[in-house]
DNA sequence: AACCGTGACAACCGCCGAAGC
DNA sequence: AGCTTCGGCGGTTGTCACGGT
């Protein structure tokens, strides 16, 4: 059963031939692909147009990259992977010369196995059951031992067609009543970011400290987690008024700041997105944008956004992973006050 | 030499959303 | 507004090479 473009024509399936290979190459260089359906017919070939168009995207295309990948490639595929999900075509723009199928079967049938054998869920990027070292509670309970534990920046992104500045929301500290807040608690502060701080949905991560991710209910909202994890960057704690860490943007990336003034009388965000300059989506490079908000730490209402697009599922699996996969003794010595 | 398991890669399938009519 | 076509995507299957038994 094949294509219903194919199911008109006698169409050849299978492994393509070297000639066909040639047919292809030589008039998409001549003509290009306007329409994929039309390029069999006037190509000569006995294919359905799009399995022209995957052979042209997977293997003619002529700024592929081929071999194997390299360690660089292997972990950034992972850290977007641990972000994005499946999402092979996304991850593949991070890869100049890779392609979504090249990258999705190199985790199948590489990074999957390297995973599972590091005692780490593939899809979750956190502990197997069998390795974990902490239990937790169930999924839909959160519990820490204080208050102002971590800071969750959510924003709202927009689509990279508009310029709408995205929503920053700020909170800081969720309950310590091992209950996660729900849509009726306080809701977080809410700022307006200029709109070069984020152009993109998924351009911006950090894989220990950051956390991005599209909400399930909205393909336009991300959300970004910064855990207080500071201590095994710096090698101490934090001081209180003063915080600053950096954190991959992309693969060349380096900056994302996070600086926390004043405790109770507001938050600074200095945020430095780098550049990748084969995507479109990432235009604001290296732009270093201070927003001051006078958003309360407490939270508050806000006149024009409501929405609640924390991902606490996302949030808790990031702690989980966040503090069993990568040193347990951190939890004992990581001071939670700023 | 034959068989089998595995890994890497290529290709197909079915679904979905956008665009055009 | 509803239908069709098309391109894009992720999941799955097929193919081939290679090494071990």
């Amino acid at each position: 059963m094949g294509h219903r473009c194919c199911t008109k024509q006698k169409i050849k399936r299978g492994l393509w031939s070297p000639e066909e290979d040639e047919k292809l190459l030589r008039y998409i260089t001549t003509h290009g692909h306007k329409s994929w359906s039309s390029v069999p017919k006037f190509a000569g070939l006995q294919r359905c147009g799009k399995s022209c168009r995957l052979r042209w995207i997977n293997y003619l295309r002529p700024d592929l990259k081929r071999g194997s990948f390299t360690l660089e490639e292997e972990q950034i595929i992972i850290d977007i992977h641990r972000i994005l999900g499946n999402r092979w075509a996304q991850i593949a723009k991070h890869l100049p010369g890779r392609t979504d199928n090249e990258v999705k079967n190199f985790w199948n049938s590489c990074i999957k196995k390297k995973l599972i054998s590091q005692g780490l869920d593939p899809q979750t990027h956190t502990l197997l059951s069998s390795h974990r070292r902490i239990t937790t509670s169930s999924s839909s309970n959160f519990s820490n031992n204080n208050n102002d534990s971590f800071l969750i920046i959510t924003s709202n992104m927009p689509n990279s067609a508009n310029n709408n500045a995205p929503i920053i929301e700020t909170s800081q500290g969720l309950s310590s009543s091992s209950s996660l807040p729900t849509n009726n608690q306080a809701q977080p502060s809410v700022v307006q970011a200029p709109s070069s701080i984020v152009t993109s949905s998924d351009f911006c991560y950090e894989p220990s400290r950051i956390i991005e991710n599209n909400n399930s209910n909205n393909s336009n909202v991300s959300n970004i987690i910064c855990s207080h994890n500071y201590s095994r960057m710096n090698n101490s704690i934090p001081s209180k008024n003063s915080l600053l860490w950096n954190s991959r943007t992309d693969h060349d990336a380096e900056d994302f700041r996070v600086q926390t003034l004043e405790e109770g009388q507001g938050m600074q965000h200095s945020l430095h997105a780098a550049d990748d300059d084969d995507d479109d989506e990432i235009r604001e490079a290296n732009n270093i944008i201070e927003m001051n908000t006078n958003a309360s730490l407490e939270g508050s209402n806000n006149d024009n956004n409501n929405n609640n697009n924390f991902d606490f599922g996302l949030l808790e699996s990031v702690l989980n992973s966040e503090f069993m996969s990568h040193d347990i003794n951190y939890m004992d010595e990581l001071a939670w006050n700023f």
